[in-house]
DNA sequence: TGCCAGGCGGGGT
DNA sequence: ACCCCGCATGGC
């Protein structure tokens, strides 16, 4: 059971960032975590820490006796991508082929982080998946393993499993139709339990190539993985996570072959590579690439309504949730 | 039904 | 340094 602890008025300092909350609460979030005004915020998996956000900018955190509220109230404002300043990285997009228009409609969307385990989870489930069956995978880890927490005068918060969890009950990863990205998912589990994977703070001081390198030590962590992951965990964006879709869509958009693509989007997008692909993904909503091939060449560049993409996913039925919270 | 999807590693050349 | 294949699973 936790107390809340803290309670603050994140209005002003989204108004300064130019953040706009709903997009950042509601991109790549499930139902179970946001209905569309409230968003739960996994701040802290061991012990679980969370915090409540409106769109309106009210927060409360919620933690055991004990802890630090302003240390917890820092790390929200991390996660919402309040202490990040994008302002560049809008400005490339804006005079971008396949950005442009979600510069003008999307600028206050930010990346909403998660910790390094959950990130790495998120991005073994991609691995040669669509993003449906990727997103329904996590859905389900979340519903099988059902840890949970509750909020003293709010009820139950599902919670993502922890490293512990899914090493003493392996079974449920293939229940949850991981298949065999399971086996990377334990190897994941036991390096982070083992103490053999560097902490987050030890991958955000080195330089990013060295970060990569790290995860990659991981058997069936590669390059995509790993960067998505620094990507998602880190808001480490100077490497771009290429896979077929973006090296597909990119070398058409920027008239390169596919073998050029990592170099003309590293030279175009610089210290933002990878905060570019993902905001692609939302602006294509994740089509399959044929799809999202035609939505560029008829310059649909923008999420689009019914079409259950990244934006979306909040309001999809995934992973067996009967009702949101 | 069979084929493919935001990868990956192991095997070949 | 490449190329190529199999791999679990779910959706079409």
């Amino acid at each position: 059971m936790l107390k809340p602890v803290a309670r603050f008025d994140l209005n002003a300092i989204a108004t300064a960032k130019g953040v706009n909350l709903f997009k950042t609460l509601c991109v790549y979030n499930f139902g179970f975590w946001f209905d569309g005004r409230e968003a739960k915020v996994t701040l802290n998996l061991e012990p679980p820490a969370v915090a409540r956000v409106t769109v309106e900018g009210e927060a409360r955190i919620y933690a055991p006796f004990g802890s630090d509220p302003s240390q917890l109230e820092e790390r929200l404002l991390s996660i919402l991508g309040l202490l990040e300043s994008a302002e560049s990285f809008y400005e490339t997009a804006a005079s971008d082929p396949l950005l442009s228009a979600f510069a003008s409609e999307w600028r206050g969307w930010r990346l909403r982080s998660c910790d390094l385990w959950w990130a790495l989870v998120t991005a073994v489930c991609q691995q040669n998946a669509s993003f449906r069956q990727g997103w329904g995978m996590l859905a389900k880890l979340v519903a099988l393993y059902g840890r949970r927490v509750e909020l003293e005068d709010r009820g139950w918060v599902p919670l993502p499993p922890a490293p512990r969890d899914v090493l003493a009950e392996p079974e449920k990863l293939r229940n949850a139709g991981l298949g065999y990205r399971s086996a990377t998912v334990l190897g994941i589990a036991g390096a982070i339990e083992s103490g053999e994977l560097p902490s987050s703070e030890d991958l955000a001081s080195e330089p990013v190539e060295q970060a990569e390198t790290q995860l990659r030590k991981i058997k069936g962590v590669g390059s995509y993985t790993a960067r998505l992951a620094l990507a998602l965990a880190l808001r480490r964006y100077e490497l771009p996570p290429i896979d077929r879709w973006v090296k597909a869509l990119a070398a058409k958009a920027y008239g390169v072959e596919e073998k050029a693509v990592e170099g003309e989007w590293r030279k175009r997008w610089g210290r933002w590579s990878a905060l570019a692909v993902i905001a692609l993904t939302v602006a294509l909503d994740a089509a399959p690439l044929s799809k999202a091939i035609a939505r560029f060449e008829s310059g649909r560049l923008l999420p689009e309504s019914g079409a259950g993409g990244p934006a979306e996913l909040w309001r999809l039925q995934l992973g067996g949730f009967a009702k949101p919270f």
